[in-house]
DNA sequence: GTATGTTTAAAACAGACGTTTAGAATAGAT
DNA sequence: ATCTATTCTAAACGTCTGTTTTAAACATAC
């Protein structure tokens, strides 16, 4: 058995446990022994509870970016041939579909990483991704700014980050959230469904006018 | 000096803390040495860790439900005098400010916590909350479907659930988002004009048309 | 077959954690 | 002033944490 096996058997655990309990909710025991390894190896080969950490989040994120690119390249968008929000919006979520998983229901278990990866105070994660991938992330700013002149670009960065919420928050929590309503037998719905329920809503929000408020 | 002091001043701390940090993040040692109180008074007047974190989340949401309920029956709102979302969305974030708050900044710790609340798995906090605070939540709910009666229940159910993780999200993560936005100042925004900036995606995001996916 | 470098294994490490205990200090009532 | 109940303090408890150490097992190359 090579080794790459081990350190994909812990690559697949905590993940699962991250997503299911948080980073520091989460112990090298736990993740080791649901791989079937030894405590020792996660030390050996990530070095330390942070590393490994990043490492998951790589494994997801780098192939997600460079779908991300190629396929936003291949539109060949520019200011010349403005994309509608929409468009945008549905290639960004194609492409997560599209990369690559180990589980079942791997998007829904990364989109939850995301969301911890925001809100637990994990500061070296925060400086690790911002460095890694700030190139995407910049990317999709400019093709949203494209499509939307009439937002000033704090209301444009603030509005993204609602939605990125949308997103982080739902996929992390269709679970419990169904069984807090009371409706829940007309509501339910597959992952699949709920990204199409999200897209009229994102899009609305994304773009609507600006308010005066008091 | 009498006890009582020493119950506020660990809830003090343990609430900035908790909102900082997160739950298992902040051990009982820092509370108590920030609250400059002995390590054994938590447990002596709060029995556990875990009553520590309901009892932070009581301080707040007992004033805060019932200024809610009290100012939503003012309002007289129902099937003959229908709100609009706009207005729903401005009874809750206005009800939110009068909750009279020990620290400066008592509406951002406090919507930092409940963003805590939704995506730290505190099994125990989701089922105290659901169990304490249903009643106002289902209030909010019945006003929504009142002025929202285009919406499918699923199409609306779901819109609901977007709309708490763009708020649980965004005020979770406010501070990372304003450390990554310090090379861009444009973006930069205080905590109240986030949600005032909130209010018209939310409004948009809510009430947009449902739309044919594919 | 022996040597070399890599991977696994079991055990131990020091430190931090939440919680408990026993006793001292304090308060209010009689 | 004495009793009683409440609150505080210091120390220790056992458990769990991430990490390191030691040696054994393994593969590959000469």
């Amino acid at each position: 058995m090579p080794q790459i096996e081990t350190v994909d058997k812990i690559l697949d655990a905590a993940e699962l446990l991250f997503a299911e309990k948080g980073f520091a909710e989460t112990s090298l025991r736990m993740i080791t022994s649901k791989a079937n390894v030894n405590l020792a190896a996660v030390n050996y080969h990530f070095g330390s509870k942070n590393s490994l950490i990043q490492a998951v989040f790589s494994r997801f994120l780098g192939p997600l970016s460079r779908i991300m690119e190629q396929s936003s390249k291949d539109k060949n968008w520019g200011p010349g041939n403005i994309p509608s929000l929409e468009e945008i919006v549905k290639l960004y979520t194609h492409s997560l579909i599209q990369v690559p998983s180990r589980h079942d229901d791997g998007v829904t278990i990364f989109m939850r990483l995301m969301g911890l990866a925001y809100n637990q105070s994990q500061g070296h994660l925060r400086r690790y991704l911002e460095k890694e991938y700030a190139k995407t992330f910049r990317l999709f700013l400019e093709l949203v700014k494209l499509s939307t002149p009439h937002l000033s670009t704090k209301e444009r960065f603030w509005r993204i980050q609602f939605t990125l919420g949308s997103i982080a928050f739902t996929m992390s929590s269709i679970q419990p959230l169904t069984e807090i309503l009371e409706n829940s037998k007309e509501a339910k719905a597959k992952p699949e469904e709920v990204v199409d329920l999200l897209v009229p809503y994102m899009v609305a929000g994304l773009q609507a006018e600006p308010m005066d408020v008091n």
